[in-house]
DNA sequence: CTCGAATTAGAACATAAGTTCTAGAACCAT
DNA sequence: ATGGTTCTAGAACTTATGTTCTAATTCGAG
């Protein structure tokens, strides 16, 4: 029932990311994104509701990409040593999935979903932090046997935020992280959370 | 000669800073900086050719601003102790200076000068990246006796890269960084460049 | 006091981009 | 075939924003 349509939401978002990539959000016109598949601008809003709502997707299924793989790899982990191999999975991401590095590393959520967002995606939205948050907590446990925010601030340094500030400068330059970074993020891991006690 | 000038360049930049500070560059509109210090938007090119320039200009203070104390500090630095104090150094620098670090670290070069610069700007930039890798290998030298390719990066990563990469979460909730964040930053360093040889 | 220069004041203009609208085409069920 | 539906196609509309323009104002110099 009705015309075959030409130009899905895939195309489209798949269009949008590779903007995003590589000339930035502001670059992510309404526009740019019909022009790179060759649709007329009219469809995309065949699509999505709005450019908020497309930005808002592309962004939140990145997000979601990461987590659950870093959730995955942390879930296994009990100890110092699955502590560094979870520290690693950032770097390891970025090798196999640049075009959305870019995305997490080197903006801002604001800059994708800046005003009211799909009902949908603000259920998606809020499972991130509490999932993020239970999921270090878990380790914590497993690892320390307490969770309390000290440890928490030291498990978030040490397997998150530190890094990402490692593996931003490469992103920036549109490079993979090299392996030598490893071995940094790793010595990082077991000084900063090496003398906690157990 | 001529009426005397109600607003000058230092508080359109002063507005524009609080304004990319509080709200990011997108909000610095030319309307916004005029309405901020109850100028005609008119007024704005009195003192500069374009928005452009307004915003090239504040970036370029800010990141001098930081890396000249960052020198400064790592100067007096030749071994692992004065190497922490250096990687210290952002987390104070934000401590004095939060709008001035939302600026430098939550956001890109490209969203202040995304085009063509000012041509005094031009050469100000010119030296900012020299004058860091001078900084960095300067120290290597004097620590380990070399500044190769390796030991710059770790020394990057230990100074700069993860202490941002820790900051940062704080900045963007509008917070300056905890002290305990300055444990972790030395123990980073000693991890990093505790094992290389003299 | 008058003239020229720099500035305020704010309207006017130009452009870019998001959104909506109108036509027409393609498809399916009846 | 026909009608309803969903899409393409792209023009038209709207709003936001950077920039320029015109007029009035205020200052110092001669």
């Amino acid at each position: 029932m009705g015309r075959i349509a030409k130009f899905g939401r895939e195309d489209m978002a798949r269009a949008a990311l590779e903007l995003a990539a590589e000339r930035g959000p502001q670059a992510v016109t309404v526009a740019a994104i019909a022009a790179a598949i060759g649709a007329p601008t009219g469809s995309i809003y065949h699509r999505f509701d709005s450019r908020e709502e497309l930005l808002a997707e592309i962004w939140m299924d990145v997000v979601e990409s990461f987590q659950r793989g870093f959730i995955e790899r942390l879930a296994t982990a009990s100890d110092i040593d699955g502590a560094a191999a979870a520290a690693c999975f950032m770097a390891e991401w970025v090798r196999g999935h640049l075009r959305e590095a870019r995305l997490l590393l080197l903006h801002h959520r604001r800059d994708f979903v800046s005003g009211k967002w799909p009902p949908s995606l603000v259920e998606r939205a809020a499972t991130l932090e509490p999932a993020m948050g239970a999921a270090l907590g878990g380790f914590a446990k497993r690892a320390f046997g307490r969770a309390d925010r000290e440890i928490i601030a030291r498990v978030r340094f040490a397997l998150l935020d530190a890094p990402f500030g490692g593996i931003k400068p490469y992103v920036q330059e549109n490079k993979a992280a090299p392996r030598e970074l490893d071995a940094m993020v790793s010595a990082t891991v077991r000084a900063v959370l090496g003398g906690i006690a157990r």
